[in-house]
DNA sequence: GACAAATGATACTATTGTAGTATCATTATA
DNA sequence: TATAATGATACTACAATAGTATCATTTGTC
């Protein structure tokens, strides 16, 4: 089980790489170069990032991505939601069945407690704390 | 993201119903019944947790499963680890090619901190305090 | 001993989520 | 106007989870 996925581990780097980066607009080229990741699939990352607001971009020539804000501002939990969805570890397979315990679900209870955990750890880390 | 996978939740609710029952040995038949779970599904699961040494299993008529110990010594660890493997939160992408970060990688010391705590408090759900 | 009621073993299919590719359209700079 | 970049979108590949199907074996009861 990955609390990090592939895609989320590429943004992460990729932002990492942008925010050191002493030009502020990087290009794909040069990502690839560099991470050694799959050029489509990070183009397909950064394209989201930059709907998601995240990073922007700039097309033509000279072009690339570069943050839209500060490494301060870009959080672990901000990647995790938009490529894994929102952190949730405590769905109930019972849903639409007749769960007996639901509300009092021991089990529940216990998983509950470690999301929220698990959560506030995530929320803060930033980008700028992975720099180093 | 599913902290649980639903051969652990079965696996789960069906030990938890064998512990209540005043019957020792319960058969599939009666589980499905109460539970409403996949026959076949759940069979398997049952198979593996005698395989497993979780539960001991009786052929023939009147056969059924029943706890080959008792319910404060099986925890949602015992389960997870069955039916998802060890649990691992950490597994870095980038193990063959040159992560060159390695030892020092900020996010893998996070995530590793993470899942110890995660561990931890897992292990100390025993089957008995799940039954009320 | 025959039959029925149970599990054992094993191989197969279905669904879903992640990972990744391919291609054409659009924009900006030189 | 050519070229170097991203935008959008549709497609394929792979792996894990979820589930089914079937036949073999064991055991209790008549």
């Amino acid at each position: 089980m990955k609390l990090i996925t592939r895609n989320t581990d590429y943004a992460l780097r990729a932002i990492c790489y942008i925010a050191k980066s002493k030009k502020k607009v990087v290009s794909v080229n040069e990502l690839v170069a560099s991470l050694k990741m799959p050029r489509p699939f990070l183009r397909k990352i950064l394209q989201r990032l930059n709907r998601e607001g995240i990073l922007r971009s700039l097309k033509g020539a000279n072009g690339g991505f570069a943050l839209h804000t500060t490494a301060e501002k870009i959080f672990l939990t901000d990647l995790i939601g938009i490529f894994q969805g929102a952190l949730k570890l405590n769905e109930c397979f019972f849903k639409r069945k007749i769960c007996p315990n639901k509300s009092k679900c021991n089990l529940k209870k216990i998983i509950s407690g470690i999301e929220a955990d698990v959560f506030k750890k995530l929320k803060k880390v930033s980008i700028r704390s992975l720099l180093d």
